[in-house]
DNA sequence: AAAGTAACTTTGTGATGCAAAGTTACTTTC
DNA sequence: GAAAGTAACTTTGCATCACAAAGTTACTTT
């Protein structure tokens, strides 16, 4: 991938500054409830609410229905697509990396 | 850095679509005109114009007429603030890629 | 039953991205 | 040297978006 494609690959749901938190977190966690997010994040229930949605519709994440013994909670995990797009832009920063380091030791 | 401060570190001036891509274009480029950004990002005048002006303001890029024989050309290079967040902002992610290679390996 | 908690929904507002249509400044062509 | 061209900058207006606030629903504990 060139540098010049970084912006043609992704979409505007993937490349926003909340939504993105989002789905890093998601990648190193795997799995987290709406509630952890809403302590992470911080703002209104509505907010969070709405960016998880949009990641949904997007088809970067998807939610389920935990019961446990006492409560209910939603937990939301990336989809094969959002693990393969997040992916995607970590090897191309990682391609900026490594000829950067190049570059320096040459 | 802890995932969870990704979303407090930067702010929304860095953290936008076409300004994180404009960074990243100068970060590997160094110096980048008006008219590639025109090539690379699309759209209207305006709106290249505008998302430069932010970066300008927020302090992460700057920008110099240079004046060759034939025309007059505004370059845009990295501050050192500039470079410095998007450094940061790598590094962050690369011990994302380190951690999950070793679990990987486990 | 009442209060609490988690998630979801709607509504309204201010901010933002963007195109379009200008303006300015310099440069080439006729 | 006037006209057309090019590069960058600016303003205006509109559509979309992020967000808070204030609800609603569903389940749970007291």
């Amino acid at each position: 991938m060139s540098g010049d494609d970084l912006y043609t690959q992704f979409d505007s749901t993937f490349f926003e500054k909340t939504r993105l938190s989002m789905i890093t977190i998601l990648y190193r966690e795997e799995k987290v409830s709406f509630n952890r997010f809403k302590n992470v994040i911080g703002g209104s229930d509505g907010a969070i609410y709405t960016h998880l949605k949009k990641l949904i519709d997007g088809g970067y994440i998807k939610s389920k229905k935990e019961i446990a013994s006492d409560s209910v909670q939603t937990v939301y995990t990336l989809t094969g697509q959002g693990k393969k797009m997040f992916q995607k832009y970590l090897g191309f920063l990682e391609t900026i990396l490594v000829r950067k380091k190049e570059e320096e030791t040459k």
